[in-house]
DNA sequence: CATCATTTGTGCGTATGTATC
DNA sequence: AGATACATACGCACAAATGAT
């Protein structure tokens, strides 16, 4: 009632979030309950738990509903390298063979609408989002060919999306056979006549929608980070663009170091992350 | 009461979250009040405001005291291109009389015990801490060297931290004077008989923490991206740690292209995007 | 300039449901 | 089965910011 400087909530959040900090609560230790931390602090529980979501949204715990409330450990962050030449049709479903993406594995699409054989990716023609199409130097509405799959790695133990997005008036006469099948062979038709194709990487992150977070399995108030590629014919013309989606806590990209100099030296370092690696594009 | 399948808080979020996607409700405009919520929903103002808060977090809306809440307009990105050759010392205060930052201020450092000479840049030496030492190969604790500053752009409207971690050990002798006077001789005397040097950029997010939502302004719920710059000596050891913090929905980065071809066409896409440049490390 | 209605922010007490051990 | 812990939800009260009167 009485009206302090600064809301109860925020000063035990504080003194928890100190706590964590100076590790007198460790790594996957247990917080107090909220009815022991609302009789310690003197306050009713949704206080307590006004604290709590705060801690959440900072990543420093997790709540676990009928167990208690955790100390959240640090997880590692796995290198995504952008930049790697040549670059693949990473939406391609062939991708899956090669080599360079060992580890990730189809993850089945979680919609039961799908037809049967589309449950490891879609690939469909729809009008572009806003957001689409600004990126892809389009109208909105304008029709591109959307390409869609989930990869799942045991090792990250995550998933994440890619979407590929090609302007359909590009590949008039493909079909779904053309697209889901050999790996590339989507890029060589898209560089015939156009190329030499260029490329340019972005990266950026936001907060995930309620669906997102359900589909990539990401922790409430975790961001997502957004890789984006896009490929230009000649003339600056977009003919691809390729977006990556996963749990920003487990992934950092690195662009490929270009060196002035043309000494192969510059390896030491990479050899040195080169475990971290996980996903070349 | 009766439990539903799913809690009401969620389907009001969801009516909420279509209203504004598809445009209902549009960029500026002011949601019904939080009581208003309440009896169209026929529930209670506080599960109205769990709602409300789950869209905060989403970036969707922003909740103003007082006045009410409303729809975000979605803020342009600007870009923050990586590896640009030469690279400089953006730690060093010199970095601001450069051409290529131009539009960043030096802001004050909000530190009230801060010696004058210091508001615009601290540097000193301190114990690394966990996440520093694992970036650079050192224990924790081991010393390194910070120059640490904050920057406002009046375009972007909003500020980024750039901090410097360099080994102690490996300027043992610089004094302050050393560390903010001549750009890049800092540079110079770490590539000294260390040289060739190279560089590793990553990037990726996470949520702040509660003091740096405020020193950089950053949204309640919005998440900050972490650019990191490595300078490795030509035998792989660490010279220096750049890390740019900024909110990740005002920011994108971009990596240099390097086509394998030496033709110049990649300056096509480049400069369609030229406009949003920002910042080049 | 003061006042008032409106709107959000904080906080308590209570009740009930559900997951976990 | 029971104890414990978190999840959802209601109703209420008052504080504080805002904008209009």
């Amino acid at each position: 009632m009485e009206v302090e400087a600064t809301p109860l909530w925020k000063v035990i959040a504080a003194g928890l979030r100190a706590d964590i900090l100076e590790a007198r609560y460790t790594p996957g230790a247990p917080l107090p309950s909220e009815t022991a931390l609302a009789e310690r602090y003197n306050v009713s529980r949704p206080t307590v738990r006004d604290a709590v979501k705060a801690l959440v949204l900072e990543g420093l715990i997790t709540v676990i509903r009928g167990r208690g409330t955790f100390v959240r450990p640090v997880p590692d962050r796995y290198l995504i390298m952008l930049g790697v030449e040549p670059r693949h049709d990473i939406a391609s479903s062939a991708y899956n063979s090669e080599g360079q993406n060992q580890g990730w594995l189809r993850w089945p699409i979680p919609d039961p609408e799908l037809p049967e054989a589309d449950v490891y990716g879609i690939s469909n023609v729809l009008p572009a989002d806003r957001e689409t199409a600004m990126l892809m130097g389009l109208r909105t509405g304008h029709s591109v060919v959307r390409r869609y799959s989930v990869w799942f790695h045991a090792k990250v133990r995550t998933r994440i999306e890619v979407s590929s997005f090609i302007n359909a008036d590009l590949i008039p006469d493909f079909t779904r056979a053309d697209l889901v099948g050999e790996l590339d062979a989507v890029y060589r038709h898209l560089e015939k006549g156009r190329g030499p194709v260029s490329w340019a990487d972005t990266v950026t992150a936001r907060m995930p929608y309620e669906n997102e977070r359900e589909r990539l399995e990401i922790e409430a108030g975790a961001p997502i980070l957004l890789i984006r590629r896009i490929m230009y014919s000649r003339d600056g013309q977009v003919l691809e663009m390729t977006e990556i989606r996963g749990a920003a806590e487990h992934y950092e990209t690195t662009s490929v170091d270009v060196s002035s100099d043309q000494d192969q030296s510059r390896s030491a370092p990479k050899s040195a992350e080169g475990g971290r690696v996980i996903l070349a594009l």
